[in-house]
DNA sequence: GTTCCGCATGAATCGATAG
DNA sequence: ACTATCGATTCATGCGGAA
């Protein structure tokens, strides 16, 4: 049932890439498993001073299958190990760079909902980078595709929005992805900056899912029109795709693991079939 | 009438820090000028490919002259030119490690209201890098100074609220540092992030002030107590020395051009003033 | 049908304890 | 001395059962 560039492959994104054709993807959005982190998932033996040098052949491969005036953007955090902030996610950036990648902008994901606990000597991490690659200076971008409601939601007659209004309203003050567009109307439209503040989603119906759909979602719409094909090598359960779907996107996934594999494809079956019958409606 | 331990000094900062005893200072907070972008300051010819190598034996100093347990926060951001964020500040922190420097942690400054603009290829740059340097893993740090209020999600329910409690739960991201936190008396304070969302504040005659004075607040109540000395060695106009007043500490001042440190020092005689007369009435 | 409350949980990190 | 594992800490969010 999926369509010609749909795809979703189960296996390992170094030997995958390589059968792609190059300069065929538009936009290239992933979170790769982060330095020593998932235990569960077969990367787990990436240590930190191998990361980059693992990486490295991946993101030429990348390189190599996107257009020229495609994006990629890798959400990306290291981590703070015996008290210091470890260093390889720069060391990353400057390689790639080497490898003739353009660092073209640092977006800031700050995470509304942060993960909890208490140290002497740091605070709780609120925030991941979003690192903005591209192969030429000219890139495709349509900013107009993410603008948000100018102003602050104080400006409207507090006294005739109810609290549930408010709550959603404030989570829309900086992605501008809620159905609630009815609030828009008649307000006036500002662009975005390279801050993005946004919720994690936990514990519901996402499957292990490391960032929430409208991360993914931004970046789409920014960097992307419909029928554009998208590719995330680290599908994960699958949330770029699910983003691609709903936006009207083609996407590519790869995840080397089963059970992730499998929990992707679950998920996007079910909306695509959703997609479908939505179409129908109209 | 300045004290003994609040001085300022009208020179290059290469220079003055050399006669500085070692181990004296618990706290470094600056924001030293951007790689060519002061135009009018002398160090106008720190050009990005010598960024580094300029501010390496700075850096080396302000290690000699920091205690073992205080801090080392550097405001800084890189530019983009020509389409590309330049890498001279990642390859200073990579730098600043090999000189012995800890690097603890990065704060990111979210700021609330950022300089306007638009540009097809980015967006408005809404943040910037707060660096945390060390020079030992146990340094101080007192977390309770800048508690902010709880999320009001536990305590009461939202429906609960009235309209006012919603606007100032908002503070909740912030820093803490407005004078509605009085109104929170009784209310739990949670530990903040790592993500400061502050306004960038350009209501006072701050000339050119680079940073809300809110920013070396949170920095010198978070890592200092009262009585303890602060340096900035890139004073500017003040803005930290002002904080400092206000906050009880002592500081060291540094400016190489005459015409900012003139109006640091106004700043500063009229900031002392008040500070005398306020410890008058009490 | 609502609203309300309890509870589990999530890209975390440190310090102590154990091998 | 060095690595490996575990408990303690913390808070926004969504889900489900109760009022």
């Amino acid at each position: 049932m999926f369509m010609e560039w749909d795809r979703l492959y189960l296996g390992d994104c170094r030997a995958v890439l390589v059968g792609f054709p190059q300069n065929s993807v538009d936009l290239i959005f992933t979170s790769p498993p982060y330095a020593d982190n998932r235990r569960k998932s077969p990367y787990k033996g990436v240590s930190i001073d191998r990361y980059v040098k693992w990486f490295l052949p991946i993101s030429n491969e990348l390189k190599r299958v996107l257009k020229p005036e495609g994006s990629f953007v890798l959400n990306i955090k290291e981590r703070a190990i015996h008290g210091e902030r470890q260093t390889y996610v720069l060391e990353l950036i400057l390689k790639m760079k080497q490898q003739g990648w353009l660092w073209t902008e640092e977006y800031i994901w700050h995470k509304k909902n942060c993960y909890p606990g208490k140290w002497p000597n740091r605070f709780r991490d609120a925030w991941e980078r979003c690192l903005h690659f591209t192969k030429d200076k000219r890139f495709k971008m349509f900013q107009e595709a993410v603008m948000v409601p100018m102003g602050s939601w104080k400006e409207k007659r507090l006294s005739q929005l109810s609290n549930n209004d408010l709550i959603r309203h404030e989570s829309t003050v900086s992605s501008g992805l809620d159905r609630k567009v009815s609030n828009w109307v008649g307000r006036r439209l500002a662009y975005p900056t390279n801050v993005l503040y946004l919720p994690t989603e936990c514990s519901n119906r996402n499957h292990g899912a490391t960032f929430p759909e409208t991360l993914p979602t931004w970046f789409i719409r920014l960097f992307t029109q419909e029928g554009d094909v998208v590719l995330d090598p680290f599908m994960g359960s699958g949330t770029t795709a699910i983003a691609c779907i709903k936006n009207n996107r083609h996407f590519i996934g790869i995840e080397i693991t089963r059970q992730y594999y499998e929990v992707a494809y679950d998920a996007i079956k079910i909306e695509k079939a959703k997609a479908i019958l939505q179409s129908l409606n109209h």
